[in-house]
DNA sequence: TTACCATATTATAATTATTATTGTCAAGTA
DNA sequence: TACTTGACAATAATAATTATAATATGGTAA
């Protein structure tokens, strides 16, 4: 079951014009399908137990590649730190403002863009960050 | 008319239940109207000027106690670094990919927000940034 | 299959951003 | 005045990330 989930991600980017290590193969396969949108220190953690020896500089490089080839996005929503996310279909998210829990949201909001191009912004994207409390922050009652 | 626009800032926090300084008077200063959305550093870097002694704790500190009384938003849309907006207004972002400037939009889009609350998710608040490259770095080519 | 080489990995140093600690001082107050 | 409080600055500490350099290895061409 493990192993065939491994081939799956080995398969998928065999032919990807970059080098297949056991190393990368690991965040790979930490990242195949994951919606916890994890940070560099989360990829870490869990690919270490597997690879004891595993520098976190790979772990930086190895995302730095996938981000610059379009494999991974680089989300700029949790201040001090970088969060990772596998999932390149455009979409928004719901952020605790507790726990830092990143949810996925798909819906499309059918933002017009034109107030960009009002300014001469050449507008590529756009991103919706919902900000809230996620159900088990809620019971808690300190919210700072 | 430096002199005049000190004691509007001053007018306006006078009674706001924290201690006016010089330090804290000179930041508010810098950040009052301030459309940029500058970083720590470069509010120490004006300060200083003004302040040789200023030192980047106050900054900091300064920043925090703001935030924390809601006169100034910690805005997480670039990487690695806080940025501060003094404009508490609810309002959106334009983000150059290349320079990094930010410039802000007032539109209400009016975003349906239920799709958090189908989630058990409590919505207070969302941000939509609208990503891109700003005029002046449009002609240039690399848009790394 | 093997030898080669570009690139990946690792250890480690360096940098950047931020937070914590501590001693000092100045303003307000009993 | 003596006491309390909080702000300041210096500086230490921490966290996240990037850079450097020596070594190891995956992929490929002979
Ligand atoms: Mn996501
Ligand atoms: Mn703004
Ligand atoms: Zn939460
Ligand atoms: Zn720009």
């Amino acid at each position: 079951m493990v192993k065939f989930a491994m081939n799956l991600v080995l398969e998928k980017y065999k032919d990807s014009g970059f080098k297949m290590t056991p190393q990368r193969l690991a965040i790979l396969e930490y990242l195949e399908g994951n919606t916890e949108h994890p940070s560099a220190e989360e990829i870490y953690r869990s690919v270490i137990r597997k690879f004891p020896t595993m520098s976190f500089a790979t772990v930086y490089n190895t995302l730095e590649m996938l981000v610059s080839r379009g494999r991974v996005m680089e989300l700029s929503i949790d201040a001090g730190k970088k969060r990772f996310d596998p999932d390149m279909v455009p979409h928004h998210h719901l952020i605790c403002r507790r726990c830092r829990c990143i949810e996925d949201v798909f819906e499309d909001f059918s933002i017009d863009v034109s107030s960009g191009t009002k300014r001469n912004f050449e507008v590529t994207g756009h991103h919706i960050a919902f900000y809230g409390f996620c159900p088990s922050c809620q019971d808690k009652n300190d919210k700072g």
